[in-house]
DNA sequence: ATTATCTATAGATCTATAGATAATGC
DNA sequence: ATTATCTATAGATCTATAGATAATGC
């Protein structure tokens, strides 16, 4: 954060603009123009324009990560299929932003970023933390589908529902195993 | 493919340029440089710098297939190991190509990209070809644990390899529970 | 006649800096 | 004195087209 009043609502309309016409169109020009200033002016409020992409990228994963932790708070069911389904609805329903903050690398000398990163990573990984692999397998899954749901990878007409419960009860099950100690060993043959 | 030998020869040069340089780099420019004639040139073989784009594609997705089937022609183990293992390489010793060929949509009115399309995918997806779910579950877990790992978004130092695993056994066992008809349904309590 | 290239250029777009100016807040 | 803006501009970069020219292949 630390960001002033006037740099957090360029960054507010920054993220509209991206949300709006996707991440070719997040020009200096383009968020300036939506403010009826000049491009000029935003360097005031900002050292250039990878800080005004790191401000959207953090603020996009604090609402991720709020996004998920208000699902969880109100969700019945196994938590870690509300984790999983709140993921994957921010994912769609905000596709250009989720694509900023997943599909890039992070900038993580800026404190913001980094702390934002930390806070997506606990709403989204808590309930599995005694599992970590699991949890960090099913993130995984979670950001395929959504990736290549986002893309229209899929067979056109495809029930990508079923693909997404197969793979969440396929890990699901695994947790579970794990938790009871009763989980198979990789195996050698098919 | 009917691309003309020079067209061909273009676009190999053009995929060692976005290997090499990265895809900001793929420019017209840049293409006609490091063959030594004027960007203005290459619009004798393509008809636009999409063209040239999608010829990439092609030529890379065919080139992940093959990569794929040879490892399952000479491959030992469980398929569907040995295909995820084979998919996963691909995307870590091609990083550039792999986000060109998964990272976008596909121009499916380009008749070599849909062609390409459905190569890869029917080596991708043959095994496991019979429970449908399982197979695209696997390729989305398969590619958002390269995507993820392409961006550097593990942990530092974290286990990766045991994260891999750990979702392949999931989605194996579901497989194999699938086929002998002992598959657990969807529970709705943790 | 066709092919592959060239030069020249249109018509854009970008990020970022320098220095001026007006308004605000002590 | 500081802040937010402005104008003007440097210094790039891009895709793509028009029309000329040289070389190749019948």
């Amino acid at each position: 954060m630390s960001l002033t009043p006037r740099a957090a609502e360029i960054a507010k309309v920054a993220r509209d603009l991206l949300e709006t016409d996707g991440l070719a169109a997040l020009s200096m020009r383009n968020i300036a123009g939506k403010l009826g200033i000049r491009a000029a002016s935003l360097y005031e409020h900002f050292a250039d324009k990878r800080a005004v992409e790191n401000a959207i990228m953090a603020a996009g994963m604090w609402e991720q990560g709020d996004f998920i932790a208000a699902r969880v708070a109100a969700g019945k069911g196994p938590k870690v299929f509300t984790i999983a389904q709140a993921f994957r609805d921010f994912a769609l329903e905000h596709p250009e932003l989720y694509r900023l903050i997943m599909s890039r690398d992070l900038d993580r000398d800026a404190p913001d970023v980094a702390a934002a990163e930390l806070y997506a990573g606990v709403c989204i990984r808590e309930e599995v933390g005694e599992f970590r692999e699991v949890s960090l397998a099913l993130w995984s899954y979670a950001h395929g589908m959504a990736d290549l749901e986002l893309n229209h990878r899929y067979p056109p007409g495809f029930d990508v529902d079923a693909v997404w419960q197969t793979g969440l009860v396929a890990l699901h099950d695994r947790l579970l195993q794990l938790r009871a100690g009763t989980a198979t060993p990789l195996p050698s043959k098919d």
